[in-house]
DNA sequence: ACTTTGTTGAGTATATTTGTCAACAAAAGG
DNA sequence: CCTTTTGTTGACAAATATACTCAACAAAGT
């Protein structure tokens, strides 16, 4: 029941760019540089953000990419969903004909409570959510105790 | 965020197991050809149910596996802790230096909040929830319908 | 023009999953 | 005993998915 890098790099991307909402294009070097993450990754993981119109972008000197909502409109539901696809943790619950016990299976109705749980959490956190987390958690710099 | 087939099989034979517990060994092999699972991937998933405790097996003409405890006792986050491991979405719940950022990362709250949720529902749920689940589900069978 | 940036698609190394197979061990029956 | 039946273990391998890299390209600025 693992995430991929492409839901946590994603999300870590997206923050990055919560953090940064109405300040202009961000380079994608720069957070690759920032986040840990190889570039050409990172490239590929903005591509269906963009296509979802969750992310605009930019070419050229002083390109970038930024948000195209404000970070109180993007759920996690829809950046999972973006990036992971469903979170049904099994096969039958988006297309029942992937199994032919799907009619009949008890162990169906506990996997399809486990995703409701899990989509529960992630429809009521939005970046907006994960942007006050992380301020609140900023570590203090050396300049704040120079005031 | 897939469970794997240890997981699903897994808990499909001790379903098996559960809607048998008290009639003494059932085999293998039929477990196999009635849930469509390879004999030799299915030792494998018993193996670490009998280690822990769990499931009991003897040998020889009339062997078996059989449930050690009573459906009631065991619930499914056991089944899957066992199988499959931390539910844990990303490594740094279980070993925060596993990432450097676990500290001061929002987005690992978010997953722990994830966690939690689809443990909740594993909590909650034994093996004898699955047994009643899938007995009102029983198809009639042609018998019924002769009383 | 030229540089800087994002875009796309092909290709690849690695890891994980999902098995198979064969040798072995133990229980039961004759 | 000896044979058959079952579970046990470990080595191995095929298939798949993941996590990239790289190079060619496109567009935006200067």
């Amino acid at each position: 029941m693992k995430l991929s890098t492409r839901g946590r790099y994603g999300t870590r991307l997206l923050l990055e760019l919560a953090l940064h909402s109405g300040d202009g294009p961000v380079q994608l070097k720069e957070i690759a540089q920032r986040q840990d993450i190889s570039l050409g990754y990172l490239e590929h993981l903005v591509t269906p953000l963009i296509a979802a119109g969750m992310v605009r972008s930019t070419r050229g000197a002083h390109g970038g990419v930024w948000l195209a909502k404000s970070p109180w409109e993007i759920k996690l539901s829809e950046v999972v969903g973006l990036l992971e696809g469903s979170t049904a943790p099994v096969d039958c619950l988006n297309d029942p004909e992937a199994c032919p016990r799907s009619d009949f299976c008890a162990t169906r109705d506990v996997w399809a409570e486990v995703k409701e749980a899990m989509d529960g959490v992630l429809e009521s956190t939005t970046l907006q959510d994960l942007v006050e987390r992380q301020k609140s958690k900023q570590k203090p710099t050396e300049a704040m105790y120079h005031i």
